[in-house]
DNA sequence: AGCTGGTCCTGATGGC
DNA sequence: TGCCATCAGGACCAGC
């Protein structure tokens, strides 16, 4: 489920049931991640009380006093809240659910059938979380007030690839997934096969606000263009955005009536209007 | 069989 | 020509 606007979502979503609360118990049942979760999790966390739930790009930070406990989503992973939960009186847990985390007043429950996703722990003794290596290298958050056009350009010089899997990269600005590249690309009206430093400055400030707009309309309505997207409470038939160009192969442009066109870039779908975006 | 939300790792490339 | 940042592809896994 996760590109930034689920994991900002789903982040708002536990940040009232985890922060200020004492992790009770945790139970993992499957710990083959994308790397193995540490043994010892539970040692390290029982007893121990959250101080604030973050987010860098797509991973949350569950921070304590003692270190951070990294969560990354991949591809299929969600957080569920069951309120009110000690872990005996949550439902029985099905194929995928691979972690439960008990805090005063509720089960946090992790499932991701593909296994893509991590869980990891950082003690404090490490430095900070930011320099972990899974983190040093990220862009910048498009919400920061520093990420424009002016940073997006000079960002983009000498990047010879194309600007959708520069964007995909995360290297230079985080968040951006599969669907949003696609969608913020069509509203700045740039190709996204163009080489991204032939991305001009003007374009480059299009493309910036069309980025920071994409995702915070998303945030907005709580999700997603995802299929099989849940509120961590679990709520189906969620809002779905929708989508200008995702998945709309065959359909009209919304802007000029072009019908829209898939192409693959690096083994990924991307959906274009070619009249519109050049 | 071929798609699908992510991204680390490896070995290769290409721009200064 | 050589160096090193960047690039492309493979890998991980289950469900539809």
């Amino acid at each position: 489920m996760p590109e930034l606007p689920e994991v900002e979502v789903t982040r708002q979503a536990l940040a009232p049931w985890l922060e200020g609360r004492e992790v009770r118990a945790v139970q993992v049942r499957e710990r083959r991640f994308r790397w193995p979760v540490p043994p010892g999790l539970a040692r390290q966390l029982v007893g121990r009380r959250v101080q604030a739930l973050g987010r860098r790009g797509k991973y949350l930070l569950w921070r304590f006093d003692h270190g951070t406990l990294i969560s990354h989503l991949g591809m299929s992973g969600s957080w569920r809240v069951h309120p009110g939960a000690a872990s005996g009186a949550a439902p029985p847990p099905g194929l995928h659910d691979h972690v439960d985390v008990a805090v005063d007043g509720a089960l946090l429950r992790l499932t991701d059938p593909r296994r893509f996703g991590a869980l990891l722990w950082h003690p404090v003794g490490a430095g900070a979380v930011e320099r972990h290596a899974l983190l040093a290298h990220l862009g910048i958050e498009p919400f920061d007030a520093c990420f424009d056009g002016d940073w997006l350009y000079r960002a983009t010089r000498g990047r010879v690839a194309s600007i959708k899997q520069v964007l995909l990269a995360g290297d230079v600005v985080v968040g951006v997934g599969n669907i949003y590249a696609s969608e913020s690309l069509y509203r700045a009206g740039i190709h996204p096969r163009r080489p991204a430093r032939r991305v001009g400055r003007a374009r480059c400030a299009l493309l910036a606000a069309a980025i920071r707009a994409v995702l915070a309309e998303a945030i907005e309505v709580g999700g997603s263009t995802l299929r099989d997207f849940r509120s961590a409470a679990g709520e189906e038939g969620y809002f779905m955005i929708e989508a200008n160009v995702y998945g709309r192969a065959g359909q009209p442009c919304h802007r000029c009536g072009n019908p829209i066109r898939k192409l693959v870039q690096g083994q990924r779908a991307t959906y274009l209007c070619v009249r519109c975006q050049r």
